[in-house]
RNA sequence: GUGGUUGUAGCUCAGCUGGUUAGAGCGCCUGAUUGUGGUUCAGGAGGUCGCCGGUUCGAACCCGGUCUUCCACCCCA
């Protein structure tokens, strides 16, 4: 009995007209990461184990795809660990390999491997499926696309500002206007925290902040004290749900709000340096954004925190995030590296471009001409004719069997060919083909021995 | 990982409190049209009703399990 097929969940099948989108996707994000000159790596997909575990969290290492070990692994585990059915003991025993579940930390392996080859400032990208073991929801995959691009080695304002310029300069491009990108300090959080008297308890209060848009006010605070935090931190921290005003108005509330704590000065003043050079440097279509209540990737993250939102009239979690990251590689023993990083999030930007139909209506072109087959000596005339304009750089191609033409040009139709050549047994005769405008209906009549002429209207 | 939701033709979906042979639109194939697609007309093919088991004289429909989809949490691109 034959099997029906299925692939696991959370992972897709992408048919020609999906990979025509995301490559030009994919070809937009490229372009400007090597205009904003960063070279391109590729690592692994799968891991050492202990490379990735203990990186992302607890809850990250649930979500890691771990590897099964080959061979008869597991008579290899003592029977003690075996029958205690528990698998966190197991785990290790049987797995020592694992998928990567982002691009940020094999770069930082990448880095500390290769730093005596790297010239610092190092300027990567990385373009590569990440994997989690997640449970798949709207935008929200197994398998997925992460577009990262990271400097290390160099510690200055200015590379905040370029990463924001290239997100701008990714989303103008690909005609997505009306995104947000959000930015914070991980300093400003840390120094709310130590102003509000829950310095001890900032990843709870920064974790419950971050939902405030999300769950509303009222329940930001019910889960600040659940977690513990006194209601007079809580009382404290009230000006942040109501933060009005323009970027600069936010930065003076907050400066005054964390006028007692010095990092929490630190933070509102990387803030403001980067608002004042994008002052000068204006954005094309995003709109930046100061968000206190931003606190994604706290587990690295040290400085800059960013997260791109999708337009508002679509439903989508971020579609891009970033920040900076002090000692990522002292994890793997090199220390005093700074890096600075975003990602972009390509399978939910397609998701975006698609519900906003702006995709290019030209990818879905594949071919720029068909030529009919009319039998055998058509077909071989036909396939000379092919050859010349294939080695014009034209897309062209020759029906496989003389079927009726009807379907052939049905064919030509559903892939939507522009130009279908007709060249049948009298223009073999005369020496020449025909040329039929799909769109217009028109027919033009070229010569077989010279086609320069249908070669350059086609260019032109 | 927790709670819920969804699954019927290639696609979008009907299908009454369980009752003969499960339907529509679109798409597909054939013909009108053996050298002209997108329009029209006529005909046709295609479904073990996600899968496994149970209840019943009888299940697409009820029950259990499982997989899948989507949603909320957790977390995140």
């Amino acid at each position: 009995m034959p099997q029906k097929p299925s692939i696991p969940k959370g992972t897709r099948d992408f048919s020609p007209s999906e990979i025509a989108k995301r490559n030009h996707i994919l070809a937009v994000i490229k372009r400007q990461f090597e205009l904003f000159g960063f070279m391109p790596i590729e690592t692994p997909s799968f891991e050492n184990s202990e490379t990735l575990l203990g990186k992302y969290g607890d809850e990250g290492d649930r979500l890691i795809f771990k590897i099964l070990n080959s061979g008869d692994f597991i008579s290899k585990v003592d029977d003690v660990t075996y029958s205690s059915k528990n698998s966190t003991s197991l785990a290790p025993r049987i797995s020592d390999k694992a998928l990567r579940y982002d691009l940020t930390v094999p770069f930082a392996r990448y880095v500390v491997m290769h730093q005596n080859e790297i010239d610092f400032p190092f300027k990567r990208y990385q373009i590569q499926p990440v994997w989690r073991a997640d449970r798949p929801q709207k935008g929200r995959y197994r398998e997925f696309y992460q577009c990262d691009a990271d400097v290390v080695g160099a510690n200055a304002i200015v590379q905040e500002v370029e990463f924001i310029q290239l997100y701008d300069a990714v989303f103008t491009e690909l005609g997505l206007a009306g995104t947000t990108i959000k930015i914070n300090n991980r300093k400003i959080l840390s120094g709310i925290a130590e102003v509000i008297g829950a310095k001890h308890l900032l990843v709870d209060f920064t974790v419950a902040l971050d939902k405030l848009d999300k769950i509303g006010e009222e329940k930001v605070k019910m889960e600040m004290l659940e977690k513990g935090m006194s209601a007079t931190a809580v009382e404290r921290a009230g000006p942040l749900f109501s933060l009005q005003g323009d970027n600069f108005e936010k930065l003076d509330t907050l400066q005054t709000f964390l006028s007692g704590s010095e990092i929490g000065r630190e933070g509102v003043a990387e803030l403001r340096s980067i608002l004042d050079v994008l002052k000068e440097l204006q954005l094309d279509s995003c709109s930046l954004e100061i968000d206190v209540t931003l606190a994604r990737g706290l587990n690295y993250y040290t400085g800059a925190i960013f997260e791109v939102a999708a337009p508002q009239q679509v439903q989508m979690g971020s579609i891009g995030g970033g920040g900076r990251y002090d000692d990522l590689t002292g994890i793997f023993g090199l220390n005093d590296v700074s890096g600075v990083g975003i990602s972009f999030g390509l399978d939910r930007i397609y998701l975006v471009l698609d519900e906003l139909d702006l995709f290019p209506k030209a990818i879905a072109k594949s071919l720029d001409v068909l030529c009919l087959n009319f039998g055998e000596q058509e077909a071989i005339a036909a396939l000379h004719l092919v050859s010349k304009l294939r080695n014009s750089g034209v897309r062209a191609d020759l029906y496989p069997s003389s079927a009726k033409v009807p379907k052939q040009f049905k064919y030509a139709d559903k892939r939507e060919v522009p130009y279908v050549i007709l060249l049948g047994a009298n223009e073999l005769a005369e020496r020449n083909f025909v040329v039929k405008d799909m769109h217009t209906g028109e027919q033009k009549l070229y010569s077989l021995d010279n086609p320069e002429p249908f070669i350059q209207e086609l260019q032109s």
